[in-house]
DNA sequence: TCTGGGGTCCTAGGACCC
DNA sequence: TCTGGGGTCCTAGGACCC
């Protein structure tokens, strides 16, 4: 067979595509309970704080992400929504059985979000010919086997297929699969006129006001202006944005989650409290399941800050929100370290005389476990500037011939860690060639 | 004591995402 | 009465060093 040019460009065009979940938590639910079906249900977070999932019957009600569900109960008795509280173990269950079989469309995959997945297909044309195919295919698959509704998007790049996703989700013409990679010019211009930019991954509130400031209120609108001004005006995330509307790629597929840099563990207490113990049975609790994760992801802490805050909502109350970062000397993921660092911390920031809302921990200065097997060699406190250091290095260099070290400095305001990579095993070093990476 | 530029690291804050 | 819980990246400015 002879190829055209117009062959090769295809086949070497990237697309991307991104599955997403319809209105996740929900549809998880009714997957498991039929009789949610056609009904107004909401989702609430936490405490049955607020709306964190809609089914289209409430989005069509106006209902917003986030509203709190004390504003919601009139309208819910009006037209009967019924509220659930989240069950997170099933969400992260319905999650891993829907990406598994993504898995089957493409190697290459970048789990997103929990209900959001990208899917590389260059190179895979062969396979698949036409991308409107695969994606019907993807929703079949997955509605038969999870019983979840999903809309496909593609485009040539991540931003594309995400608006492209958009469209399918909210235009019934497209009955799920919208593909921007491969649609007539005219149709693809019109819908991109119509799109507020707001719409834009990456366009969050703020800057679509500015941007509309600017006079530039479509999707359409945005990929025609000039990247040069986008860079000036907006910066680079927004001179980014720009190039990706205008199909060339700029945000590649990250196909190994990277570990995590922070973990959070923070919730909202169901009652006001104000006595320490019962706080510091709160943090102790958060604090080892931040420790599980960190464990998870075979890493290693070298600091924990710890937050309390009143209740913000409350104006007449009186206020108090304070956070402290406990630095280790030794970076470990052990919980009974993490937590007594923990409530140490907390003691230090709680004031009695308080009705506490909210508390936390976060874990920081992450780092491979890998690194903490180095720091057994105990050099704690230095200054990576002293020659003795220095002569410290070169003397464990020589006996055990590592060619990656790592220094941890624990001070009363920071903390931190040094680490010397490509270095000669065995030798003595010219530090002042080894780069340094530091993390905090 | 004054003078000055360049570089790195750290932090806080702002913006975004789900 | 009742208002989620995680995350990421970028930038500006200060501290500090040479």
């Amino acid at each position: 067979m002879v190829m055209t040019i117009n062959d090769i460009i295809s086949v070497n065009k990237q697309i991307f595509a991104l599955a997403d979940v319809n209105n996740f938590y929900v549809s998880c639910e009714r997957a498991f309970n039929p009789n949610l079906l056609n009904r107004p249900v909401v989702v609430l977070s936490n405490n049955d704080g607020c709306a964190v999932a809609r089914s289209n019957e409430v989005k069509a009600l106006g209902v917003k992400m986030g509203t709190p569900w004390f504003q919601l109960k009139d309208l819910a008795k009006q037209h009967s929504i019924v509220a659930l509280s989240s069950n997170y173990t099933l969400y992260s269950d319905m999650s891993n059985r829907v990406m598994t079989i993504l898995r089957d469309f493409s190697p290459h995959v970048e789990v997103y979000s929990i209900d959001e997945c990208f899917l590389g297909l260059q190179g895979l044309v062969n396979l698949w010919p036409i991308p409107m195919g695969i994606g019907h295919k993807i929703r079949s698959r997955i509605r038969q086997w999870t019983s979840l509704p999903v809309c496909v998007g593609f485009g040539a790049t991540k931003t594309l297929a995400k608006l492209a996703n958009l469209i399918a989700k909210k235009q019934p013409y497209f009955n799920g699969v919208c593909d921007l990679s491969n649609m007539p010019h005219e149709q693809f211009e019109s819908l991109l006129s119509t799109i507020e930019v707001g719409e834009v991954w990456g366009v969050g509130r703020k800057l679509n006001q500015h941007l509309n400031e600017a006079g530039i209120k479509t999707v359409q609108a945005l990929r025609d202006t000039p990247t040069a001004w986008l860079r000036a005006k907006f910066g680079v995330v927004m001179e980014r944005l720009g190039y990706e509307l205008r199909g060339i790629s700029c945000l590649a597929l990250e196909e190994l989650s990277a570990p995590k840099k922070q973990i959070i563990s923070s919730k909202s207490f169901g009652q006001l409290i104000d006595s320490l113990p019962e706080i510091s049975e709160s943090v102790a609790s958060y604090t080892s399941s931040a420790a599980e994760k960190l464990r998870s992801q075979n890493s290693v802490c070298n600091a924990i800050q710890i937050f309390i805050q009143t209740n913000p909502f409350r104006e007449h109350d009186k206020q108090y929100s304070n956070c402290i970062t406990v630095p280790l000397p030794n970076a470990s993921s052990d919980s009974r370290l993490l937590v007594r660092a923990a409530l140490f911390g907390l003691k230090r920031i709680y004031r009695p005389g308080y009705a506490y809302k909210k508390a936390g921990v976060i874990l920081a200065g992450i780092d491979s476990e890998e690194i903490y097997q180095d720091s057994l060699f105990g050099l704690y406190g230095a200054d990576d500037r002293s020659t003795k250091l220095m002569s410290v290095l070169d003397q464990i260099n020589q006996r055990y011939g590592c060619n990656t070290l790592s220094v941890y400095s624990a001070g009363k305001k920071k903390s931190w860690m040094m680490r010397r990579e490509n270095m000669s095993p065995g030798y003595t070093t010219n530090w002042q060639d080894v780069p340094i990476a530091y993390a905090h």
